[in-house]
DNA sequence: TATTTTTACTATCGAATTGAAAGTAAAAAT
DNA sequence: ATTTTTACTTTCAATTCGATAGTAAAAATA
């Protein structure tokens, strides 16, 4: 995906689109998000592997973008800690949507994991996801 | 994008994506939920330049996906009227957190234009953009 | 201390996808 | 009868993708 910045148009969703609108970058957020994935290796191990050189790409041009940031913990000198940054845990919203939109209708043409809460209204979900994240960051110290 | 029935995982947020998550799908349905769009040349001339032959094969395989319908008009035998369904129509609380992310989060890197109505609250621009659609789709007869 | 393993990448390279431009075929307009 | 419009399809070079292998440094183990 986008590596120059070149924006399509001015419109806010084709330029959400050229950051974050290719195939893996939505996948590494929930990973992060939803799942509490902080390194390199435990992104890798998702459902859908993802090839280290596209994780590898993606994590540099979301950091570039202010999605996350990378950290080093003082304890262990080689892992890279990747954290969300606010305005990556406001796609949150976004997060949300796919997936009740693909719980609702992709149903019919893949079978779809069941999903644990998406009864509660909208904003209850992203608040709590956030909230849980948020939570997590800070009980790193 | 794809074209077999292969996803990469059971997740809804991941199978959602293996459909829509390209670079050009959610912004066809944009330029049809919001501006209404409805022929292949009214989408050819978005701001965006998408090229015939991926207008083409998206809509091929929205239609096959069954987000999108394909009609003709008594009266003209030559264009065709591209209408969402209810699945399609469904998207647009993924399309207004995009707007709602990109009006936000990408103005540093890009001028984004203004949209009006972004003030109100989510489930009722949601509800309007639907209400609208659906009523100019009564309205074609 | 030496060796092995782990981690986070980078490099390679064939395969798949993209997309600009040109072409086509049928309907509609002139 | 001719031109234009519409909705594609085709072509093909360029770009991107992604599986695999490789690398380099830190950490763990012997």
């Amino acid at each position: 995906m986008k590596m120059k910045n070149e924006f399509r148009s001015g419109c806010p969703i084709a330029s959400s689109l050229d950051i974050v609108g290719d195939k893996w970058s939505l996948l590494i957020i929930r990973d992060m998000l939803i799942k509490h994935k902080k390194t390199f290796k435990e992104i890798s191990d998702s459902d859908e592997r993802i090839a280290p050189s596209i994780l590898s790409a993606r994590l540099k041009l979301m950091e570039s973008y202010q999605l996350i940031t990378k950290h080093k913990l003082p304890e262990n000198k080689k892992e890279n800690i990747y954290l969300l940054t606010k305005k990556g845990t406001h796609l949150a919203p976004i997060i949300i949507e796919f997936t009740l939109w693909g719980d609702t209708y992709m149903r019919e043409y893949n079978e779809i994991d069941s999903i644990n809460g998406l009864k509660a209204d909208k904003s209850t979900i992203i608040d709590i996801v956030q909230n849980k994240y948020n939570t997590m960051v800070v009980e790193l110290g």
